[in-house]
RNA sequence: UCAGAGGGCCGGGCGGCCGCUUGUCGGCAUUUCGGUGCGGGCGAGAGGAAAGUCCGGGCUCCAGCAAAGCAGGAUGCCAGUUAAUGGCUGGCCGGGCGGUUUCGUCCGAGGGACAGUGCCACAGAGAGAAGACUACCGGGCUUGCCCGGAAAAGCUGAAAGGGUGCGGUAAGAGCGCACCGGGGGCGGAGUAAUUCGUCCCGUCACGGUAAACCCCAUCCGGAGCAAGACCAAAUAGGGACGACGUUUGCCGCGCUUUGUCGGUGUCGUUCGGGUCGGUCGCUAGAGGCGGCGCGCGAGCGCCGUCCCAGAUGAAUGGCCGCCACUGUGAUUAACCAUAUCGCAGCACAGAACCCGGCUUACAGGCCCUCUGACACU
RNA sequence: GGCCUCGUAGCUCAACUGGAUAGAGCAGCUGACUUCUAAUCAGCAGGUUGGGGGUUCAAGUCCUCCCGGGGUCG
């Protein structure tokens, strides 16, 4: 089973078009802290996939830069714990995002991903 | 030592854990021998502005190309520099500031207003080969008006048709003269812009505006790496080559004309293909560093040496510790200095084909030159 | 990344060839009318013309440099 998990990690897949953002967005929601993060079920693989997004609003092009670098150690720490496989999932930074503590931002992430919404539990 | 001005340079350092992109060299597994997958060693990995996209080039493509003309755009003292420029360097001229002249420093879109046209609101008599409102002078008479002279005074305006003085006159006026200014000729210096000297011109006839139209001189084909080339699943127009024709018509990257050329047509042979995706273009270059020589300088020449980012939802990092710098608080000291500890801050900002400039943003630090003040010798 | 285009009151638009107080409608405020409101009438306020610099006697207009918004690409 820890094989399992390796090798899910292994093939963290990344969305790179602007359609995949766009279906995943009318998935499941949860923002905490200073964190969004949106995930949806996708039939066409078994994989967990991801990607980052980082809005004009926050700041210039270093700003932007540094809060997508946080965001992806985020998703590479915590996806292959929590990821499930076959799902989307888009982590959005907030203003707070580049400047937010690494140890909250990371309890920031991991608590959205554990709640209802994402986790599976409470949806429908 | 401090303050100000100008110019140039740098723009955090060290270490630990975990990662990313790329180059190269082994290993293991698999294979339809083309490769594919996994893991590892070594090396490299943002800027002075990478920015704005304001100029100039390289490079690539565009069935056009050449010549002439038109249209459009840009530049504008002179010389140099450069691949090129609207950049840069040196000089000339003009202006500001400092200073007794010499001089120093800063700024300047700085061709042409005797090629032509337009505009100069309001005010004012008059705004351009001008004019008579008030005032002035002469004459006339109806005694407060008319005719004439005049460009000196007033008023208005951003600007009033050379200025000052003397003579002159009815009053005045370059009307005459002197000086200053302006224009032209000749000569000297300088590559030139320009400058100096001298002579002549009172027929000095004419303000401003060309970032108004314009004229003159010079330069410019257009588009831009999402250029462009190749691979490649499904459906359709199709593409290439050869032969004939090439008379007319039509099309050909601003427009017209001329010349030349290509295509558009028919037949035959043959091959496949826009978009999505991928590969190439993609980094060795007007390159960096050092030395010598030439030049006032921008810069140029020679020699040696080095290889120095190539991403594509877009790598070049995430987290932590120490040091350096700045500010601040506490303790130690009678005060200052010093030392220790704590807290906060540490700029502007991210390559996207490449290069040379310009412009804009920027915490802090270092160096050079000049000016001023203070202290010492 | 490249190439175009536009900025005037809170909103939508004017301002002729540069010419002097930058206008109009809606919205806002005050007053009148009305028992009250709406409508109407009268009046008022609201502008660094996106910002800086320059040309000119004079700049919303002309030139230049920035700032912000929008569009487009094989």
């Amino acid at each position: 089973m820890a094989a399992d998990v390796a090798d899910q990690n292994k093939a963290l897949g990344t969305l790179t078009k602007r359609s995949e953002f766009l279906f995943v967005r009318e998935g499941a929601y949860s923002a905490k802290g200073a964190v969004v993060i949106q995930c949806r079920a996708n039939p066409a693989h078994d994989r967990v996939r991801y990607g980052i997004t980082a809005t004009k609003r926050i700041g210039n092009a270093v700003t932007r830069n540094r809060a997508k670098r946080r965001l992806r150690v985020v998703a590479r720490t915590l996806l292959a714990e929590l990821g499930r496989p076959g799902h989307d999932y888009v982590l959005i930074a907030r203003d707070r995002t580049p400047v937010r503590d690494w140890s909250k931002l990371l309890e920031d992430a991991r608590r959205a991903l554990q709640s209802d919404a994402l986790s599976g539990q409470g949806a429908p």
